[in-house]
DNA sequence: TATGAATGAGGCTTCATTCAT
DNA sequence: TATGAATGAAGCCTCATTCAT
């Protein structure tokens, strides 16, 4: 469904090759945040995954398909985070929560990290490929958002018209991202702190 | 002051030095703007520095401390970015403008690019040099921020409490951050939505 | 008493490994000539027999086994190129269809190709075991030649003495092997062109 | 003169840069005569040009680039021997003589080598930048071979027409390459056989 | 008999860094 | 001060070969 740009030849994985592919990738993530996308080596990787750096041109054709399959993992992951996000009872609490799991060194790969998130936006910058994958998921994140702002509130949305959902949720894909950079470059930001500051901003954002 | 950690053995730099030294950054700036700090090489940094790649090294002792440099540079720039954000009559147009630049590839050295911000503060996970600079540049721009919104009207501030001027400098930032995260991830994005969603949430952020 | 040096321990073997081991250097020979004994990969051999990697293994010790199955199969065809060149009624015309062949990426494996009858005698020069399977062929292709050369007219020969014959004999290879390395550098030559320069020589060479 | 489809570019070396270029083509030619040009490595190629195998790619951008460069200096060579069989006084010994030289392990670089001039025969089977190489060297070759057959006998040319000229020349360059042949498959061959052979043969082709 | 996953060695290439000039 | 040639380590990737299934 969010996979673009790839449904030709790919021939039914066996199950032992996409756990071999899992694999790969969590090793690739977890060095991807340790050390970057281009000072993670392959061999990094292999030993991460603990298998030979050969195996792994048997599941990916080079290296830039893996940092590539990160990239669009991370997106996909984004977007559920911004849903659940917008399918919050308590909005500002899960911004907080967000920030929370983004500013640690991530042990789950269901989970976004704050440093590969700028990375990857960096990347963007230089690399078509990326460029087009970040794009796709941030139309995606904005629909997301455009729709629960402008659904009725009796349907759980907050009833705003189209155009005022269109400004409002920029403003919100910001703060969202805003808090990214805050978790890498302030990780041990208080929290309490941060819950004020959003408990007296948001509310005022969304309610009309 | 401004300088921090290195004021010992920092032996008084001819002139030349001084000018070779920012030659030397400034090709730096280049070439990481381009490729990203790990994929500029040292002959990429020396063509664009028209110099041999030999001579770099009496300047730098190695590759690192270019980018450390730069990223210090880097964000010495965001401060001063700060510094004439809240020093500006209009504070919504002033982030539009500071958007449009960050979405170009920067033509000029004293304005902040969103790729090396957002590639900084990824490797400030990664790298403690590179964090407690960027702790510090951070620590700076909260306190200009703050000054500002607890400054008496009268004296061109917002005359906010101490408390709240906390909080709210916080937004500010995640929201100006966010910026650049946006200018990385979507350059194209029209300007007169973002004009339009920043002009009625800023001031009454500001406001109160 | 035309396959040497291997007489011993050779198990007889199975139909079914006869017929796997002619499917393998069939596919061998098609990637040989195609990429070249060094840069074709035992994956294009076996994807090309349309079995595993591995299977391989069951049938040759290891990929110089199999080039050198192919270098023995290609110096018999060779030899029964100049049979049928020396039996022909036509010489010259015989000669122009062998270039033809040549000249040709081959689609079948019961003609010689040029590409790699060149490669094979490129290898001769490095490889013993090559220079001694090219060695034997070389043998048998002038004793057939002398043979023709030397048997009287009204069987079917030329009639020469044994030592003209020998001299004629190396002469012919010679014009011969010059062929293919044309077929190799100018597989568009005019055929046409050829047969005349072919015509007004050959039978010179022949009669007398 | 010779160059062809490269004179973009080229910046006048410094004679030390030409000097190692020299160094490396002359390693690489020993290595590829010994091993052939792909099972040739670069450490190899490296190793007997006493240098770094890094350093080999400041004055080649890769393997293929020398590949090439040596293919087109062995055609080069090769017309240079053209050349000189057309000029010599005696045509059948230069003939035995270009064998004897053929025949050997190429000490000289300033020769051609039989080996290297089949594989380079292959290999244009395969790559059409070596393809166009050896079709530009063909016709020259053949040029080289007319204008010596046609011209007139008192300039000690063979007065042959045009028409006939171009067919001989043909068959010339068949016993030529004939002969480079033989020169890798049977290295040892007696001389005076060869000799022998080529007296009762050429001198007819020749005369009329 | 057959597969194809797995490995390890080795190939090509790049690059930060040093050093003779 | 300046050059740029030179190196060595490391990076990406391929491939012949083996082996569990």
């Amino acid at each position: 469904m969010s996979k673009h740009e790839k449904s030709i030849e790919e021939a039914p994985l066996s199950r032992r090759a996409r756990e071999q592919r899992e694999r790969i990738l969590s090793a690739a993530q977890q060095c991807f945040v340790k050390y970057g996308f281009h000072a993670a080596s392959m061999a990094n990787i292999a030993e991460a995954a603990e298998m030979s750096a050969g195996l792994i041109y048997r599941y990916f054709p080079n290296k830039s398909a893996i940092v590539l399959a990160i990239i669009e993992q991370q997106t996909e992951i984004e977007l559920e985070d911004i849903r659940a996000l917008s399918a919050s009872t308590d909005f500002t609490e899960a911004l907080v929560e967000a920030f929370a799991i983004w500013s640690k060194p991530t042990p789950d790969m269901r989970m976004m990290n704050a440093a590969l998130f700028l990375e990857t936006s960096a990347e963007a910058t230089r690399d078509p490929q990326v460029a087009e994958a970040i794009q796709h998921a941030d139309d995606l994140c904005f629909a997301e958002f455009r729709a629960w702002l402008a659904r009725p509130r009796e349907q759980g949305g907050v009833g705003m018209t189209a155009a005022l959902s269109e400004r409002r949720s920029l403003v919100f894909l910001c703060m969202i991202e805003g808090l990214a950079v805050r978790a890498a470059r302030d990780p041990s930001m208080d929290l309490d702190l941060l819950r004020g500051a959003l408990a007296e901003v948001m509310p005022r954002l969304i309610e009309e």
